[in-house]
DNA sequence: CTGTTAGCGCTTTCAC
DNA sequence: GTGAAAGCGCTAACAG
């Protein structure tokens, strides 16, 4: 038999007023003790620690919703991604969540599904929510709502891409950079012949890719050929049916460039399925580094985005424009990328 | 020249208050057409269509924390990971955000770095945030925490795993059945040395896949090699870590079971650097299909878990419970796995 | 050193 | 058909 008598379950409080009650004291003071400006106040040590014990002792935590109504700030901020599902920008939310509530914030987190609708009624349901600020990587497709938000004294930074003609901070990669980067080192190992598959157009990230790539072939002195510029999405079937296009071409390319991780993977697919080997039959180099890209059949060159610092910039410098009021798009930041060669792109210099 | 007249910006309205007295009305009546109760408290048509239209033109959009406060219902949800940058997660996540904002509720986003510590800090302040309900994968060190929200009448799903001895409802893979597929396959293509590395011991979803293992290996007769069940953790460093020490051993198996999608790509870079391939020197089968699984060195035989139903379900499980008021475990599921069979296992029948 | 009171923006009961 | 007033739980003037 159990001969120790139950520890009689302590009555949880609901409310600081509640918790007030059974300290015989007012809602102000335990409100004062609990957000630690005891100091401030003068309260005496013993009011202090009983305040505390009590809270300890009937689970008392605050409700954050009022907290928020009173003071206009909730510690909540908004994160809108195309694709949540894209490891990619999983790594970047992973940053920003830990980062965030390191510094006493919640993430709101929200998938825009790339489309214009959805991202434009999300950043009013935001605003309804009253979040202190908001991270966002832009479908691009139409800006003004984001701009409106800004105006109503939100504060907003854009990742991953920029959103030209506004004056909204970003931190990007230097997209720029790394597609001339990619694209030279197919130049190098005597390519000519160098196909682009692109993600959505309109937004920065993909043109300043495409700029590289059409800028590197210049370089050359080589004729730019349009056919071989072609998709218009980052996911994996616009890879694949893009490659298939290329691959029915009367005049095929040596090498594909793709401007995405899923994009390359799509590629991928279409080459196995027409017998096609990396980099015997076409060399490939794709963006986004993934911690799979050293162990596919063709280990991968890719162009390495920093994605970690991306997230830790982002968040830091929202948190700065909450703190300080928004100190306009002064610390805006394009990060170098870094070129991983591998295996994926045949040497066809004579 | 121009020569229209600017749209003067049409001032935006704050509260309820502001629009109510730009019509000339109480806040009552705004708040009851814009709710979609003006049938029910027999308001004119005029009425609701003067208040719907000054809505829209002074920008009026509600602020939900105050919304929320009254209520008692803030249409917000908890997710709480152990990492949002791993893939398998980050579909979850992306399925139950979709689902979740097509029915009105907001997910606030939370990565437990798989540490019982952070987990219980999250779990309080998302009860602190008043949200409506919370999905979890918890980490399984220490439920108490979880199941205290429970009987504080939070609804919570479990997903992912279940954990044992409490009566919260979960949505997981059959794991057991998966492991025994997958093994099952291995001994059929003549393996008799496989090796288990495994993931954080105490979750359910890893301990039910050993369990699978070691059943499917005593189904053949075959001796259990303990030296074979090892490692702590899902990530890759640990798939990398074990299989050094696995080909370190005088008595190798011929096969390797990979309890996670990070584990066996810790795998494939040992055995890299070891100079070994998969299958001739090391059969490997793996958990979680990945995008990339096929088009591997060696494509990957791997287990499918459903990930989409998973978050489906989850989702639409807890939404029931919160509509319902906590319809107890009556609901869980444990989904079938679906062995996906490729080429990284070799047969060795003579 | 501590308490009283007002009010954040919303919904709802009760009143007319 | 519409409105006044109370109150959700919290914090910050103001008061003593």
């Amino acid at each position: 038999m159990c001969n120790f008598v139950l520890q009689p379950m302590n009555r949880k409080v609901n409310n600081i007023k509640e918790l007030a009650d059974q300290l015989k004291l007012s809602p102000t003071t335990v409100s004062r003790v609990l957000n630690g400006k005891s100091e401030i106040y003068r309260i005496s040590e013993t009011t202090s620690k009983k305040v505390i014990a009590a809270a300890r002792k009937f689970h008392y935590y605050p409700n954050r919703i009022a907290r928020g109504l009173k003071l206009e700030k909730t510690e909540t901020l908004g994160l809108i991604i195309p694709d949540i599902a894209n490891p990619y920008f999983g790594s970047i939310a992973k940053t920003i969540e830990v980062e965030a509530h390191q510094k006493g914030y919640s993430i709101i987190l929200c998938d825009s599904l790339d489309d214009v609708e959805t991202e434009t009624e999300l950043l009013y349901l935001l605003a309804g929510r009253k979040v202190d600020g908001i991270i966002i990587a832009p479908t691009g497709k139409s800006n003004e709502h984001v701009v409106e938000l800004q105006q109503q004294g939100i504060p907003i930074v854009v990742i991953d891409r920029y959103l030209p003609g506004t004056s909204l901070p970003f931190i990007t990669t230097d997209n720029y950079a790394g597609a001339l980067m990619a694209v030279k080192h197919l130049l190098e190992k005597g390519h000519q012949q160098i196909a682009c598959i692109q993600g959505n157009q309109g937004i920065s990230a993909n043109s300043d890719r495409v700029k590289g790539y059409v800028d590197a072939i210049h370089t050359k002195g080589i004729g730019l050929n349009e056919d071989w510029i072609l998709g218009d999405d980052f996911g994996e079937e616009n890879g694949y049916l893009q490659t298939k296009n290329l691959m029915a071409l009367a005049d095929k390319p040596t090498a594909i460039f793709a401007l995405s991780n899923l994009i390359s993977l799509g590629i991928l697919r279409a080459l196995k399925e027409l017998g096609l080997t990396v980099p015997d039959d076409v060399s490939v180099v794709s963006f986004d580094e993934q911690p799979y890209s050293a162990f596919l059949a063709c280990p991968m060159t890719t162009v390495e985005q920093p994605r970690e610092e991306i997230g830790n910039m982002a968040i830091n410098l929202l948190l700065k424009n909450i703190s300080e009021g928004n100190a306009v798009n002064l610390n805006s930041a394009m990060l170098q990328p870094r070129l991983i060669v591998r295996e994926s792109v045949k040497n066809i210099n004579i």
